[in-house]
DNA sequence: TTGTTTGTACAGTAAAAACTGTACAAACTT
DNA sequence: AAGTTTGTACAGTTTTTACTGTACAAACAA
């Protein structure tokens, strides 16, 4: 076989394999498989570039770069004399994956507690009532129990996500020749 | 407000918000309430009921409900004297977290590390050959540093989730009054 | 055995999401 | 200023996914 093949084989392999998994980060194949392109890809690119490479139209390439780029994935990067916008991957994939917890749970996580805090203040509000049915007496007991574990879950997802992006993360699992990117 | 009515709203306002995040989980809105809806009933429930409950078909609480026991969401239960098979919430939902990553994120792992490990060698292989293009060897050399990245990488995630799979992550980040179940 | 109940496979339909092409506003060029 | 270029909003289309109803196999009951 020739040697450009065999590249560009081991190439399609590796990105075929990002498309499938990118539903992890809540991303379409497609997007996964711009992704892998601009990894291998060694200059960044513009919409038209992508737009050449993939076969896919710009404003597909415009709403999904803008995905990447939402979950910090891709960055803009800029080149002296070009005038369009250009993206590239970002180098630091350690940091992508807390990013994803920062940006996806993080918010998932907040809309939780809002919601449990809210919901349990009612209960609470309820149960100092005076006159309450016996059997609603029960039902508010169990129901704030389990707003209670809702609430310290969360809580504890929380600080979770803060044990990320604090890079505490890399004294349990210390990550192999990871250098802090800039 | 009537008090059954108050319990009610606090109960909706929480299975909304756990239908419009658990595709985080990649599951649907609609098993999202039905998981929800499970939390909050307190009793194990049949598909019958489910569909009782929820007022769709059996056969999306069937798929549905199996959706949810292979990430470890809920679970079978049993009663003496009912035929019909029984689902009620997995009680720890740290376990269930854990588990996400267990069922969903290992398995791409493994597929990205397989993935990376094949194609890492074919370029190796082809860079131990003989009377090679200039302009190959360079993207061969840059090729391989990427793709060791990668390695190293998931790798690293690998390890990540061993320490969930561990529970060596409730040492960094400690959940308040969690009872291992059982 | 025959009759019933229960879960799910499968085919069809409804709903949602991804993708395209056109049209245009904003930014840049001359 | 007028003329280009560039990115994206939006409407329409295609593709995918979610959901339903029927039909049936497996398990159970009599």
């Amino acid at each position: 076989m020739e040697g450009k093949e065999t590249v560009e084989k081991a190439r399609e392999r590796i990105i075929e394999t990002i498309a499938q998994n990118i539903h992890l980060y809540g991303l379409t194949p497609s997007a996964g498989r711009q992704f892998g392109m601009m990894y291998f890809h060694n200059e960044p690119l513009t919409l038209d570039d992508m737009t050449e490479e993939l076969g896919m139209s710009k404003t597909s390439m415009s709403t999904s770069v803008r995905a990447l780029a939402d979950l910090k994935l891709v960055e803009r990067a800029w080149k002296r004399g070009v005038r369009k916008d250009l993206y590239q991957v970002k180098d630091d994939w350690y940091q992508s994956f807390i990013d994803l917890f920062s940006i996806k749970w993080r918010r998932s996580i907040s809309l939780h507690l809002v919601a449990v805090r809210k919901s349990l203040s009612e209960l609470e509000k309820l149960q100092a009532e005076e006159g309450l049915d016996e059997q609603l007496k029960e039902t508010l007991a169990i129901d704030i129990e389990k707003l209670e574990y809702m609430r310290d879950y969360f809580e504890w997802l929380d600080r979770l996500v803060d044990a990320f992006e604090d890079h505490d993360i890399f004294n349990l699992v210390p990550p192999k020749n990871y250098l802090k990117q800039k």
